[in-house]
DNA sequence: AATGAATGAGGATTCATTCAT
DNA sequence: TATGAATGAATCCTCATTCAT
């Protein structure tokens, strides 16, 4: 029951995170929102920040573990670690838009250390293990040579980008306003297909 | 003398959003941060919200001409206009990192409705802008068949990825922690590189 | 407790607003007269203005119920209902002078346009009330053809002269300067004869 | 042409003050509403409750004197000297209307004390030349023996209780809700009529 | 004589947090 | 464990006024 209370909670101060932005979303919103009292964050979480960063804890070590797991698969080809590492970042983002928005926001931000260093130290993470599965293939001139962690600014910018906005998403994809283009199972398909061969002419040009 | 104190709160404002956040960002950080009194603030832009939206459309506009004017050009070939755009995204974000994270900011949030309906209606028009030269391309069979959007979204995005973190991005370019890659010319013909490689592959691969 | 708190405010804030008006009664003045923190008026009010508006519906009705009743009541003759009206309204103006003098202000001044609204229609109501008591005995032939809504005015205008000023009134009392007349009970009869022989001599004048 | 420009002000200044309130009314409002610059109202009248107070005496004293001449006046009986007096109020406050309202709300107010003791102090002498009068045909045996300054303070009372509210007025007056009742020249000879009928009842009663 | 720019004090309100229960 | 009341600091903004020109 107390986790549910607070997992209720975090759910919901995601959504909010995302729509008003850290400063801009009120523990009074947040008790609102989750139908708890105002007390409650600080009694689960010390403080508002202290919110925030379970939240990043939570949910990033996924993907981060995710990454890990496919750069030392060794059954796997470069290429199709580089095809897995795109699916999961276009499936993570879209299924998770909220906390993803949320993420880009405390990036852009310098303003709160803590939490900042933290995110910064995962993202490192994940560019390294990107990076080495790029050079492996250089190496094995399998890639062109290619310049690895802009490869990987390319394919999380490009998903963030999509993120950013679903009324400029709903124009590039010629949907109407009100559609929710994150939940079209087409749309996906048409933004892995994009991103993959984008990187694949990039990678396997010859 | 009037111009110059606007200007310059305008100009200590975009450095301190881009660090903060609007929210994040007090009035009262602002006047400091410009060495005027508290009440300039309000004086010269009646809100800070009005001060937000005074920078936005100071400076959004030049770059919305310049691909209007891009498009427009008949003297131009297609990749040639790509070209040009994807070095006026880097040199002008690169050169403004302060005031294009402060839109990056504002394009993730859904709180003020107003500034984002009008960040939201610029980048439409250069999307469309950018669609249409690709379209062009493709029609004259100098292009492959892409998915001109995403297309757009993949340099906008990449250059945005890069400004998120200093920090970050040093990482990548292999610099120490408090170098500023945004100054380092070097720096940037490298970002310029690796998108013309990655979107001249995509879009001319046969 | 808690009404403890509203009302204790509630009272407090009736006579510094009587005293300093409505914007001239800050709320930080309100919270030091009360001797509660600054945040509480609007933690229970939410604005000053809703702190106005509770004081006024509390208040108000009693009045308003009051002259209704009478109104309504069947044992009674027109001239005992005017002669209630009047000890009604001098007795409730002289036993809470500051809540009087601040709907005064309130009906003087257009700003606030829902807070005017509702004193005009109670006033309306009690206007109404009256005028039909008038009326009847006007049909009954036991009073003379007199202008009832003015009549109404006189009653409320004579009472309301007097709360006006203390001063002034000490100078008509005979009384010195910081003496408060309002809580003299030969005052109150004097002035409750005053009114009713000037409207008996002109309700009844053959 | 300065004269003007002061006059002017003045007369606006009423308007708004009459409208808002002193504090309610601010110096850009004045300014605005007056067409003048910022400064101008503390470059006439020093400060904002000089403007006030400037307005109150050049104003007051026209009916001061005018009451003080009346009272004078040798070849006038008594009840025509109160007739006179009456005349003087209903014309005076419905001609002037703003500047009544002004006053009643400063009347009200004991914030400012300068301001007030001025108003005080004429409407004292007001009242005695009235008392005086009333005292006088008392003597004569022409008047009932009533409380001459309660009775000044119902004309005075009657007429500012009219001027409270237009709405209230045309409730009374049946007329529809934007007209301006202190215009309508049936309307004045109606306030006169009830007022000198009310208090010749009272004064001459047998 | 007249003004636009500028200011510091103070306005109402909201904030994240704490505390007694 | 959970909460409603309470708080002091900070929020944005407006105020009447001043001053250099």
């Amino acid at each position: 029951m107390v986790t549910d209370k607070r997992t209720h909670i975090m759910e919901r101060a995601i959504e909010l995170f995302a729509e008003k932005g850290f400063e801009g979303a009120s523990v009074r919103d947040l008790a609102t929102q989750a139908d708890v009292n105002i007390a409650m964050v600080n009694y689960y979480f010390g403080t508002k920040e202290g919110l925030f960063q379970q939240i990043v804890e939570t949910r990033m070590a996924t993907t981060r573990d995710k990454i890990e797991e496919i750069a030392a698969n060794k059954t796997l080809s470069e290429i199709e670690k580089v095809d897995l590492i795109i699916e999961l970042y276009v499936e993570g983002f879209l299924s998770q838009p909220g906390f993803h928005k949320m993420i880009q926001q405390e990036m852009l931000v310098t303003k709160r250390e803590g939490m900042h260093e933290k995110l910064i130290n995962t993202f490192i993470q994940n560019t390294n293990n990107f990076n080495s599965i790029i050079e492996k293939g250089i190496r094995k001139k399998v890639f062109t040579k290619v310049d690895a962690p802009l490869v990987f600014a390319t394919i999380i910018g490009t998903v963030n980008q999509i993120l950013k906005s679903k009324i400029v998403c709903n124009v590039f994809a010629g949907y109407n306003k009100n559609y929710d283009p994150y939940k079209d199972e087409q749309f996906k398909k048409r933004l892995i297909t994009h991103i993959k061969q984008l990187i694949h002419s990039h990678l396997l040009n010859k």
